[in-house]
DNA sequence: CTTTCCCGCCACTGC
DNA sequence: GCAGTGGCGGGAAAG
């Protein structure tokens, strides 16, 4: 099973054209759109990578947007590994930072703990403190991601609010060798964007030398960051299940070829589901491809993968697999519950339709 | 070109 | 020895 998140099928691709057109541009960027042809059916594959929607930034943000709602929480490795579909190696990068804010801690193997978002402002409030000295590197590994970021933490805290990496990254353990230095700068790369993730600091440059740099926001962004989240969530929640009917599209078979059983009617209506969603994908597409006439091509987005849950096979209850779909390769525990709503509404056209 | 930083190898750690 | 952790730096995307 190969099944890779950022792989999308489409069935599109009538005319050679097009074809011609997207191996053009795959085989200029390897890495960000690729082709492949499974089979003697005309469906392709287009390896689609965005190096911004892998960014710990935006992990970090699912993440806290999984535990935000608990003021307490087990948070088990394994599960949040597949809930944000992500390699393990990330969440430990995650987790590591988060510790130094000491909303998570280790409690054991495989669990760590979740002690409520309102904790980092404590900690933030602590390391303000200059007279308690507050100090969490104590009995930790010495170069650890935690200790780390603590000290860039510290750094904002009680010396001067804006920082660049590289700067930070000299003050903080006094290295010689260049390529030390580069190693750290990588991690604090790691650190300001999960910083930067909540809000914590932000993105700016130096007013002299023009330098990028970050810059210490605190409680403020904090703030910010948790009453975006919350509106967001209220906007989506609304706006899901009206997009989710709305998607839907009468189905065009009613008189010629009257399906005779529902597996066959869900199955159209997907087909044609796909096929006009794809369409327009396509037009879009190709449209920005001629505008912009270039060889980086970042313009698929996450959405086209939704569209995606709702094949067949498991929305349809486990009596015969339908055949003739444009793809039955489809990813498994990701798919979101959307599929309820979606057959919810085809019953309702499948009884009109009879 | 520089800046950013994803990815995953593999060392370490604690059972 | 083994599974869970997490340093670490290559090298590719983004700017």
């Amino acid at each position: 099973m190969e099944e890779d998140q950022n792989l999308v099928s489409l069935s599109l691709l009538n005319d050679e054209q097009d074809q011609k057109l997207l191996e053009k541009i795959s085989s200029k960027s390897k890495k960000i759109f690729k082709i492949i042809y499974p089979n003697n059916k005309q469906l392709i594959k287009y390896k689609i990578y965005n190096r911004k929607e892998k960014s710990l930034e935006e992990l970090s943000k699912k993440f806290v947007r999984c535990l935000i709602d608990y003021d307490e929480k087990i948070i088990c490795l394994d599960q949040i590994t597949e809930e944000l579909g992500v390699e393990r190696r990330r969440i430990y990068d995650i987790i590591n930072i988060l510790e130094s804010l000491q909303v998570v801690k280790r409690k054991c193997k495989n669990k760590y703990s979740w002690s409520g978002f309102k904790t980092i402002y404590q900690t933030i409030e602590q390391y303000a403190n200059k007279q308690s000295n507050f100090d969490i590197t104590t009995h930790k590994r010495e170069k650890s991601l935690e200790v780390l970021s603590a000290g860039f933490i510290k750094l904002f805290m009680q010396q001067k609010s804006i920082w660049t990496l590289e700067e930070a990254a000299k003050y903080l353990g006094n290295e010689v060798d260049q390529n030390k230095l580069k190693t750290k700068v990588r991690r604090l790369y790691d650190i300001a964007n999960v910083l930067k993730s909540i809000g914590l600091i932000k993105k700016t440059h130096l007013a002299s030398s023009k330098k990028p740099a970050f810059q210490w926001v605190g409680k403020e962004g904090l703030k910010l960051f948790y009453q975006n989240l919350k509106q967001n969530e209220l906007r989506n929640s609304t706006q899901q299940i009206k997009e989710n009917v709305a998607i839907i599209p009468t189905p065009q078979i009613q008189n010629l070829n009257k399906p005779d059983n529902f597996n066959q009617y869900v199955g159209k209506c997907i087909d044609l589901l796909i096929q006009q969603q794809l369409n327009d994908r396509k037009l879009q597409t190709e449209q920005k491809i001629r505008e912009q006439n270039q060889n980086q091509v970042t313009i698929i987005t996450p959405k086209l993968r939704k569209t995606y849950t709702i094949i067949p096979p498991r929305v349809t209850t486990p009596k015969k697999t339908l055949s003739n779909t444009p793809k039955k390769n489809q990813s498994n525990s990701h798919t979101p519950n959307n599929n309820k709503t979606v057959v919810g509404s085809l019953i309702g056209k499948f009884n009109q339709n009879l």
